[in-house]
DNA sequence: AAGGCAAAAAGTGCATGCAATTGCCTCCGG
DNA sequence: CCGGAGGCAATTGCATGCACTTTTTGCCTT
C-alpha cells in the first residue's frame, strides 16, 4: 500500500475506519442519506473491503449509518419524528444523570464541577464559542460520570453522539451562550445543595431548550456543506 | 457446504449467527467468561469466520460478548456492580416509558393493555410460570410502544435483552408471581387514569423488586451448566 | 414515444488464504 | 528452584476471490 496509512493512527484498522467514517458523520462531512459504497471507502482509506465492512456494521450498531441488506449503506437519515424522540429521551437521560449527581456525588466531584463551571463563564464574557463547547461537553461529561452508574453513563453517551450532527451549530444562536450558563448554573447549584428534584428538572429543560435551539438548524441543514476531503 | 445450514432460518447468514450465539448467551448457554473461538464457531455452524466474526461485533456491540483486540471474544462477563448500575438504569427506563404512556397511550392502546393485563391474572391463578413469563413480556413491551418515543424504545429493549441472562429464574421464586402481578396492577391503574407520576414510580418499584429477585440468582449462578457443546 | 424486459454492470455477502500478533512452552542463566 | 529470553503453535486481523443479488441501461414491442 501507499503510505503507511498516516492519519488517525492507534488502534487497528477497524477502529481507524470507524473513527475517520464516524467523523466525517459527526461533523456532517458525510450528509444523511448519503451512498457508503464499500468498494469507495476502501479504497479512499487505502484498505481491504473486511475491515470497512466491519465498521460499517459497527457504526449501524452505532446508529449513525443504516444498513440495508443486499443494497449497501447509507449514513443514517433520522426523521424529525426520530430526532424529536432523540432529544427526548437525551433530556430524560440527562435528568437521570443530574438527580443521581446530586445524591452521589463526591464532595471533591462538587468541587471539580462548581470550578469548572466558574471558569466557563469567563468564556461567556469573552463570547468564545469554541472554547465554551470545550467547557460544555465537559460539563456534561461530569454529571454523566457523577451519576456513578456505568450503564446510564453509556446510553447517555451513546444518545449524545448519535445527536451530535444535530447539535453542532446551537451556540450560534444569539445569546445562546448566556443562557446555556445560566441553565448550567440552575443544575450546578441544585445538585451544590443536594436537591435531586431541582436538578433532573432543570437538566430536561436545558436539554429541551438545546434541543429547540438545534431543531431551527436542523431544517436548513441541507445546504451543501461538502467542505475539502478530509 | 453440508445442509442447508439448517436451523434457524431466515436472514442473512450473520443474522442468523447473531441469534444463535446471542440466544446461547441470552439463555445462559453460554456462561459468562467462556471463551468464543471464531474458527469453533465457524465449524459448528458450518460457516466460514467471515459471518462469525461480524455476528461477534454486533453482539459485543449490543453488550453481550466482550471483545480484545487479537485476544478473542469472550461471553460478556459483568461485574456485580455493573449489574446493579443496569438494573437501576432499568428502572428508570421503565419509568419514563411508564410515565409517557400514562400521558400518551391512545384509548385502544390503553384498552388492549387492560386487556392483556387482566389475561395474564388466569396464568397467576394457575401458577403458570411460563405462560406468565410471556404475558409478562407481553405487557413490558406495551408499556414501552405506548411511550411513543422510538429512542427510548430502542435504549430500553437493548437494556433488557442486556439483563435476560441474569432475569431468567426470577419467577422461581416462591409467591413471586402474584406479587409481581399485583405490581403490574398499579402501573395498569395509574396509567389508566392518566396518572403520570405515579406510574412512573409503581414502574421503577417493579423493576427494583425484579432486580432483588434476580440478584439472588445471580450469586449461585456460577454453577457449572455446561452441556454438550450444542 | 413510452413502457417493459433482458442482459450486463455494479456491489454486497461469504469463503478462503496469508500475515501478524499473542500466549505458551522450553531452555538457559542466576 | 525461580525468572526471563526465544521460538513455536494457535488464533486473530486483513486481503482477495467468487457467487449471488440488485440496479441500471439499452433495445424491443406496443
Amino acid at each position: 500500500m501507499s503510505g503507511k496509512r498516516s492519519l488517525i493512527r492507534s488502534g487497528t484498522t477497524v477502529d481507524q475506519m470507524v473513527r475517520a467514517i464516524g467523523d466525517r458523520i459527526v461533523t456532517g462531512y458525510l450528509r444523511p442519506g448519503e451512498k457508503l459504497d464499500e468498494t469507495s471507502l476502501a479504497a479512499r482509506f487505502d484498505v481491504s473491503r473486511t475491515p470497512v465492512r466491519e465498521a460499517l456494521g459497527r457504526l449501524s450498531a452505532m446508529g449513525l449509518v443504516e444498513r440495508r441488506p443486499n443494497r449497501g449503506a447509507i449514513v443514517a437519515v433520522v426523521t424529525q419524528e426520530h430526532l424529536a424522540s432523540m432529544f427526548e429521551s437525551m433530556a430524560e437521560l440527562e435528568a437521570i444523570c443530574a438527580r443521581f449527581s446530586a445524591e452521589r456525588m463526591t464532595s471533591s466531584e462538587r468541587r471539580g464541577l462548581e470550578i469548572e463551571h466558574q471558569a466557563s463563564a469567563r468564556m461567556v464574557q469573552l463570547g468564545a464559542e469554541e472554547d465554551y463547547e470545550y467547557f460544555n461537553t465537559e460539563f456534561h461529561s461530569r454529571l454523566y460520570r457523577g451519576a456513578h452508574n456505568a450503564h446510564i453513563h453509556e446510553l447517555t453517551v451513546m444518545t449524545r453522539s448519535r445527536l451530535a450532527p444535530f447539535r453542532r451549530a446551537q451556540f450560534m444562536l444569539p445569546g445562546r451562550l448566556a443562557k446555556s450558563w445560566q441553565e448550567h448554573d440552575l443544575i450546578v447549584t441544585a445538585i451544590m445543595r443536594g436537591d435531586s428534584v431541582a436538578a433532573g428538572q432543570a437538566a430536561r429543560d436545558h436539554v429541551s431548550i438545546v434541543s429547540e435551539a438545534s431543531a431551527v438548524f436542523a431544517a436548513d441543514d441541507r445546504k451543501p456543506i461538502r467542505r475539502h476531503v478530509a
